[in-house]
DNA sequence: ACTCTCATTGAACGTGTGTTCAATGTCAAC
DNA sequence: GTTGACATTGAACACACGTTCAATGAGAGT
């Protein structure tokens, strides 16, 4: 029985959610239009007057988990207090691999648009701009280490040393996600302090 | 015109041959049995009458990459000459590294088979035990370090200091593919050099 | 009341897929 | 030469998917 029942954007955002329990249970191997309409109550029709295909659907919906679910790197704004440099960025780095480890469904879901956007231009776009995002959140500590230690990091911008963070937990993602019975996170940023620390420094 | 040509493993061979070929140039999306026929100048009966079906295609393609084309570890297995057995780890990883770069094709796809495994237990088995050798390319000279300064690497085992290396490694990885022109893995090498040495050892 | 707009439906279409199977040709054995 | 085993074919089937569209009904404006 159709009918006016909400105006545009609560219907879409309505459209969205539902993807997006979807996606999180069936991964977008599972996320097709007839799941979708059927988690959400509404018909494969009107998914299609809402979104004008399913590629726009999935370009949105990864718009719409950037924008509410990845946590911006905001927290990560604090002043270096009277940490050192060093510390400072290994703290942040633990921060987000634990944030990171308590959202897996999420993270692999990334994971799929990441393969998605090997492929596809727009997907590809957007998850460039969410790592760009993301390293950007160790820059300031990275910053402050350069800065502190001029000749060690002679040639290293702070961008290369974000890039590194940003490799070493996305890998730990990989390894957490595919083994989480062998691969231990915990030990993994224990070791990489051990490895990046003097041994004189290593409080905790 | 059907009838004899050669013998199963032959066949196989050659339709494995042609699946990688389809493989590499189209992704995992494009890999349909029609394709692979196709490619292999057979029909797609054939095809499911020598494996016995896409899974099983899909799998023994994947066993059939790691034992021809994913390099294995021996070369890391020489002795550290007169380096630092820091250094050795970290020649170690550059030369992974560099390894890695140089074959993107077969990464991407690699991935698209994690990607995969992450619902499919035979294929995740196979890529864990391939993660696990690759792991264990690094474990000589994670020994090494460790044996040289206990105190430092108290409570890491060889293990951990190897499930780094592949994490940094595995994150360089993700982020070339996605970003080329942003991401230096180059650059991020020497990043982790000026981290993990004393300013006074780097020489290379 | 009447009309107009448009959100909404669900059946239908086309396509591509994995899979099946009866028919067929080739080779080896006897 | 005949037989039997079997690799090989390609048409056909069933299914799921994205997409289209004529029909429908609810609300807004007058």
């Amino acid at each position: 029985m159709p009918g006016h029942k909400a105006p545009e954007a609560i219907r879409r955002d309505e459209i969205l959610r539902a993807a997006y329990r979807v996606a999180a249970r069936d991964r977008l191997g599972g996320l097709t239009i007839r799941a979708v309409a059927t988690e959400a109550g509404v018909s494969s029709g009107l998914l299609l007057f809402h979104f004008e295909s399913k590629d726009g659907l999935l370009v949105d919906l990864l718009d719409w988990m950037l924008a509410h679910t990845i946590v911006a790197g905001e927290l990560h704004r604090r002043p270096p207090s009277d940490a050192q440099p060093v510390q400072w960025l290994l703290a942040v780095v633990e921060r987000d691999l634990a944030h990171l480890l308590k959202q897996r469904e999420r993270v692999e879901l990334f994971y799929d648009y990441w393969v998605l956007g090997t492929r596809h231009p727009v997907i590809r776009r957007l998850i460039r701009r969410a790592l760009h995002r993301y390293r950007d959140a160790f820059r300031p500590a990275a910053h402050a280490i350069i800065a502190a230690y001029p000749e060690r990091y002679r040639g290293v911008s702070a961008d290369d040393l974000a890039g590194v963070c940003a490799a070493f937990i996305e890998g730990c993602a990989t390894q957490t996600i595919l083994d989480p019975t062998r691969f231990d996170a915990v030990r993994a940023m224990a070791t990489l302090q051990a490895l990046v620390l003097p041994p004189a420094a290593v409080v905790s």
